[in-house]
DNA sequence: GAGTACCG
DNA sequence: TACG
């Protein structure tokens, strides 16, 4: 079944509903034993060390992740444990088919954590090699208020609610937008109240990496 | 500057 | 707006 994808601007696709409930619990039963194996951690700026309110743990072959020595960057292991990052579950690899179906395979899921209180400033995406795929994001949990604006720092920016199963694609003339969460609306779902402890939000964000070095 | 503090 |  089909879903309504809606053109937020130019390369901006927001998709409401793209996983019914039941895809939703399963995809946090995922999440939950990716978790077990790469606990979430709190990134911290590049040289101030200043920690993120929201909490992260990645899975696929690369994970992004941030810290005041090294700065944002892809890495293949957990920073605490020193594991490789679980791979990626087969609805995650699915929403990707879906909804990025001319790019290279994804590299990195992000797992985002918000707990109500936490928030997201204004900021591109640009740690990838390749920028002609997109960044695909799905939303588990209480709904964002997610900001979105141009290219530039100052472009004018606008905000939408994104709820328990929407996706997000940032590609085209929107990869390289700015973005970030407002707030999170405590009590909006239902869906995380059994795991991770507090609720709130989680977020996977899908990327591709690398350069596709496909020369047929 | 993917962060917070502080201003008017 | 200022500030690592």
């Amino acid at each position: 079944m089909g879903h309504a994808r809606i053109e937020l601007r130019p390369g901006c696709l927001h998709v409401p509903g793209y996983l019914d409930r039941e895809a939703q619990e399963a995809l946090v039963a995922d999440l939950r034993r990716i978790v077990e194996a790469a606990p979430f951690f709190t990134p911290r700026m590049p040289r101030t060390g200043r920690p993120f309110s929201v909490r992260m743990t990645n899975c696929g072959p690369l994970g992004w992740v941030s810290d005041a020595a090294g700065g944002y960057r892809y890495v293949a292991t957990h920073p605490e444990t020193g594991a490789p990052w679980p791979p990626m579950p087969a609805l995650v690899l699915q929403a990707w088919r879906e909804l990025a179906p001319a790019a290279a395979p994804a590299e990195a899921c992000l797992v985002n954590h918000y707990l109500p209180q936490a928030r997201m400033g204004l900021h591109r995406d640009e740690d990838e090699e390749d920028m002609t795929a997109p960044v695909v994001s799905l939303s588990l949990g209480d709904t964002a208020i997610f900001r979105i604006g141009g290219t530039g720092r100052r472009d004018p920016t606008f905000s939408i609610r994104l709820k328990s199963g929407d996706a997000l694609v940032l590609g085209g003339q929107s990869r390289l937008a700015f973005h970030g969460v407002d707030r999170i609306v405590a009590g909006s779902s239902t869906l995380l109240a059994g795991w991770p402890p507090g609720g709130g939000r989680l977020n996977l964000t899908l990327r591709r990496v690398s350069r596709t070095e496909s020369r047929p």
